[in-house]
DNA sequence: CCCGTCACGGTTGAA
DNA sequence: CGTTCAACCGTGACG
């Protein structure tokens, strides 16, 4: 059990082990292409500067402002071929046995007897690739056109499986045997392709706070719900955005439509300064600490000056990189024991 | 001072 | 169904 996450040395709560929240890795590409330097963004989301660091450079890498996937193993013996014959001999008998299966691998030469996969690994293909396999068939075949044909195998690594452009994989995921790597080169798309006004990526940052601090689902002050924020995926509604953010996770159905370029439309524009609902206050989330300063964030740049309410005195306002050095009263303010109305 | 890098203690999830 | 273990995490410190 995590508890509850932990405060560095800059007074930022994070959780030891779990990456951190996609509004904050957001937020620090955000700030870096508005020409902030690193060591002002961590001083500003109070994130270690090693971490920003480190995630500028994935996203000048690869595009990517997520997490890498965690966890998982690759397969010792299940690789792609096999699971390729594995289905085969499934499809055109299915009723065979694993063991026969696994006879079947040896016999054909497909293994040899030392990698060849145990009666259990290949019930386990069965049951999970096997029936994966049509389960997302069907999901796709439901919302076809989003993305380029399936490959024919699920790549065993799964954890970019970029449809567009954007490899992340590059110089990150170490060649899998059998599984080429995605050309380095490919990795170099940036998002915000032409956009490089503060508007522009101002709309864009509303619309994805809002996503991501819109979702109801605190039922309890669990991690878990992070979890949930950082896997799944943001809703449908931010296709758009999506764009900028390509999901590791080939797990949970939704993957997005690409369009064409990560422009947000000029709706989205409107739409985020004179948003009518923003209540940060109200805004509980589990990760009170992090929703809590996202949300700090939300109220106080200045394109919210228009309706004048929503400015705080002592907000970290981007416009005002260094703002935040005189303003440690707000840190308390927007700290996540003090900020949890609870 | 800035920033790249890495040991560390941690979590995760497929095998 | 429980365990393993290699992947990733962010922090903090070093250079």
């Amino acid at each position: 059990m995590p508890a509850f996450g932990e405060v560095n040395q800059l007074g930022g709560v994070f959780v030891n082990g779990r990456p951190l929240p996609n509004a904050i890795r957001l937020r620090i590409v955000e700030l870096a292409q508005l020409g902030i330097r690193p060591c002002d963004i961590s001083r500003q989301l109070r994130v270690s500067h090693g971490c920003v660091s480190k995630i500028l450079a994935r996203y000048n890498e690869t595009g990517s402002i997520l997490p890498g996937a965690i966890g998982g193993s690759k397969p010792r013996v299940t690789t792609p071929t096999v699971v390729k014959h594995i289905r085969t001999y499934k499809q055109r008998d299915p009723g065979i046995f694993a063991w026969e299966i696994r006879d079947r691998l040896l016999a054909d030469g497909v293994c040899d007897k030392f990698n060849l996969p145990s009666v259990s690994s290949i019930s386990r293909i069965l049951r999970n690739k096997i029936g994966n396999l049509s389960q997302q068939n069907q999901y796709e075949s439901i919302k076809q056109a989003s993305h380029p044909a399936a490959q024919p195998t699920p790549p065993y690594n799964h954890i970019y499986p970029y449809p567009t452009p954007i490899a992340a994989t590059a110089g990150k995921v170490p060649t899998p045997p059998g599984m080429p790597t995605l050309p380095g080169h490919m990795a170099m798309h940036r998002i915000w392709p032409s956009s490089h006004s503060v508007t522009d990526i101002l709309g864009i940052r509303s619309i994805t706070e809002q996503q991501i601090s819109d979702n109801p689902s605190f039922p309890s002050a669990k991690l878990e719900e992070w979890n949930a924020i950082n896997r799944n995926n943001f809703p449908p509604a931010s296709s758009a955005l999506v764009n900028g953010m390509d999901k590791p996770h080939l797990e949970p159905e939704a993957k997005y439509t690409q369009t064409p370029n990560g422009l947000p439309t000029v709706t989205n524009y409107v739409m985020a300064p004179s948003m009518p609902a923003y209540h940060p206050a109200t805004q509980v989330s589990p990760y009170m600490g992090y929703s809590a300063t996202t949300s700090a964030y939300v109220t106080g740049p200045t394109w919210q000056l228009a309706n004048g309410s929503a400015l705080s005195p002592h907000s970290c306002d981007i416009t005002t990189p260094l703002a935040f050095k005189s303003m440690l009263g707000t840190c308390d303010a927007i700290h996540p024991v003090t900020a949890s109305a609870f």
